[in-house]
DNA sequence: AATAACTGCTGGACTAGTCCAAAAACCAAC
DNA sequence: GTTGGTTTTTGGACTAGTCCAGCAGTTATT
């Protein structure tokens, strides 16, 4: 879209100013884009445009047809910490909400079955949840486990950490795991839970599991709001 | 920025189709919005909507008054491994090129100062970059050096791996980095130099080198077009 | 043969609207 | 007090254009 040059780069400037100099606070509203428009004398599509512009950028995110944000700070994720996700928040003074949307079982699908090694049908459970940081919707969650390595699993708390969950119903200890970071877009699904439009930009993380023995025993697919992560590497 | 729905959801579809079915080819040129708007019979708004997405995907990507392209692979990037870039790219059968922007030499200003630990007035060098995967510039460099560890740096060939200059001339090897990876919207000056427009998404990565006696030696800014890369981590 | 000027094509930025759907606020009826 | 419509507000999606600037290829000039 057109991204601003002319006329919004003075709205952007604005804004900018406002946010970093604590006038507008995190989760604070903006003025409406109809009133903003008025305000600086230019078309809704053109601040459109300069408030999508900000939203890459991070510093505000929209709601759909409540209005728009100023985002809060990044968290910062470090994927070789051995952190679960409630852990990770609270350290970082945040508050975490984990909401579980949905269990699926199913055969795995072959995109599914190559990351988790699977030569043949293999059923596995789907489960779905919906994470929240200081109450904003910022993460979904896929994960995808071998049925068989989890027998009677579906019974159990799912809001919980599965990450616990294995280690204390199962003996599973997550040893080590491959990542993949993809910046890319929301899928249709992943858009509709975070409240966001299909096709906007989200930071997608594939993440595979080996437990104690060298074994993959799950994988999993998150898709971060991208104005609410950082990733974080100390080596 | 209006993201496509109903009308453009048609045309995502079929050029999302054609890419994956390889009737369109990377690097290949797609047909101008005018046409596009004209094949489909909407407005050339809607078409940059839906053009937008893709590239939100990482699908295709835009140059400047020459069109629309078709996005090659992601080449993988592991913050892991001590593979510098040259390396990184022929090992994933693409040709890569460096070639060097600016070298400024500045007081480091208090950002830098505070990665690179410096507790005063320090002069250090900075050294711009842009670097090419099969002949697209898809990587804006920016090192910043403590300048009294580099002496002479200035008059070596930059468009050179400055990891190995660091190891051959200086006897450093970069023992550990901290990174950051933030999906952000690209500064002016990066913009102008990706051929992208300023503030449309670059995944940023901010890297802090250790050499062998643990000491800061420099840091790096690094914003690689987002279609081009994902991160990958193994351990 | 080299260079400068022209020209068409492309995306960039913008104006001025319209219609729609979901969310929220309001208010009246129960 | 709670429920259930109605109205207002908000962003979403779209139409139908305009003008501009940079790129590339061609043409005319030197």
């Amino acid at each position: 879209m057109g991204v601003a040059k002319d006329v919004s780069k003075d709205i952007k400037a604005v804004l900018r100013d406002q946010i970093s100099g604590k006038l507008l606070l995190p989760l604070q509203k903006i003025p409406s884009e109809r009133e903003l428009s008025e305000l600086f004398s230019i078309t809704r599509i053109s601040v459109k445009s300069a408030l999508d512009s900000l939203e890459v950028e991070g510093l505000i995110y929209r709601e759909d047809r409540r209005g728009w944000f100023v985002s809060p700070p990044r968290i910062k994720y470090n994927p070789l910490s051995r952190c679960h996700f409630h852990q990770m928040i609270r350290d970082q003074q945040r508050t975490a909400k984990t909401q579980l949307l949905g269990v699926k079982s199913m055969m795995a699908p072959s995109i599914i079955a190559t990351l988790l090694a699977l030569s043949e049908l293999t059923p596995i459970h789907v489960i779905e949840r919906l994470r929240y940081i200081d109450g904003r919707a910022v993460l979904f969650v896929e994960n995808c486990l071998i049925s068989h390595c989890f027998p009677d699993i579906l019974s159990e708390d799912l809001a919980q950490s599965l990450t616990i969950l294995y280690a204390t119903k199962y003996g599973f200890k997550t040893n080590r795991s491959n990542f993949e970071f993809i910046p890319t877009a929301a899928p249709e699904h992943v858009a509709q839970a975070l409240n966001i439009r299909t096709g906007q930009q989200v930071l997608k993380i594939c993440r595979v599991n080996y437990n104690q023995h060298n074994d993959i025993i799950d994988c999993e697919f998150e898709y971060w709001r991208t104005d609410a992560v950082m990733i974080s590497i100390n080596n």
